[in-house]
DNA sequence: CAATCTACCGCAATTACCTCA
DNA sequence: AATGAGGTAATTGCGGTAGAT
């Protein structure tokens, strides 16, 4: 279901949640996102929370009710409790369904995911963001201390969530699944970068001991072409001194004429620091 | 059985609010 | 009081996947 597609690649270990996706479809189908003037989230069948009172929302027409791109005007209503606000402004609230067609779904979505605010509630609620002096301020959820230590701990646990613990989550929160949800969202993509930075901070301590050990081996090859220029010129060499590739297995400093080119030729080397461990690299 | 449609999800990029120095 | 930086909630758009038709 696409729930572990980038686990690898991110570094996390993301668990395998059931998806409940399927049965939630309470769907009004359009063709076109932006001709919604009117969304209708309605009950099916298939709907996941059979407890839940079917809804009915009616949203106005987008016509002399223009929504700015980023749908500020639902976060209108603040107040300083956040729970409270949480309560009364809908991220997604059904002024959302007029912009695009995936809001519209993350609406439907939320009117089964989240029926504890009925729809008349939301309906009002929309009505009480709507900007009355014309200005659109996103205002802000601040999370609890409570409530990010919840979401911290249950991230620990599984970093990301099925609908129901999505919604048991958001339930035992006081939060909108959304909330919970974008929470995650955000979370993951904090931690992806966290470890992006560590292994940035890797790979440049690499580069560095490449970079010395680069400089090192010329400075090591300056002497030797120095030293070649003093010593006789077939000059024989020690027995200890010859080494072997392990990779292709041939014996290194012995060349046809004697002369002392191959990089197998000299006393073993100190310290060489090879991060791809790959020893035919040197032949 | 393949093609298409639809819904959903996660992610990356971005925006924008809020806090603090 | 003004302001810039950093943290982070929220939005947007896209691609992938799965189920239905």
């Amino acid at each position: 279901m696409g729930l572990d597609q980038d686990a690898n690649s991110s570094g996390l270990h993301l668990v395998l949640g059931l998806s409940l996706t399927a049965s939630v479809k309470e769907t009004a189908p359009s063709t076109k996102p932006d001709d919604h003037h009117l969304c209708v989230i309605k009950p099916t069948p298939t709907k996941p929370y059979p407890s839940k009172e079917p809804s009915l929302t009616l949203g106005l027409s987008g016509k002399g009710y223009h929504v700015p791109r980023n749908n500020v005007a639902i976060n209108k209503v603040y107040c300083e409790d956040p729970l409270e606000f949480s309560r009364q402004t809908s991220p997604h609230s059904v002024v959302s369904s007029f912009s695009t067609g995936r809001v519209i779904k993350r609406e439907r979505d939320l009117s089964c995911e989240d029926m504890e605010v009925d729809a008349e509630e939301r309906v009002s609620s929309r009505v009480s963001d709507e900007d009355e002096d014309g200005t659109n301020a996103r205002k802000k959820l601040r999370l609890t201390k409570e409530q990010s230590a919840l979401l911290e701990e249950s991230f620990k646990q599984h970093s990301t969530l099925n609908p129901k613990q999505k919604q048991a989550l958001a339930r035992q929160l006081n939060l909108r699944p959304r909330q919970v949800e974008v929470w995650f969202q955000n979370r993951r993509a904090r931690t992806k970068l966290k470890q992006t930075e560590v292994d940035c901070e890797f790979l440049k301590k690499c580069c560095e001991t490449l970079t010395d050990e680069n400089r090192r081996l010329k400075k090591e090859l300056q002497e030797l072409k120095a030293l070649k220029l003093a010593q006789p010129l077939y000059m024989p060499m020690p027995a200890a001194t010859l080494t072997m590739c392990p990779s292709c297995e041939r014996l290194g400093g012995v060349s046809d004429n004697g002369s002392n080119k191959s990089p197998f030729s000299m006393a073993p080397k100190p310290h060489f620091y090879n991060p791809f461990a790959n020893p035919s690299a040197a032949c």
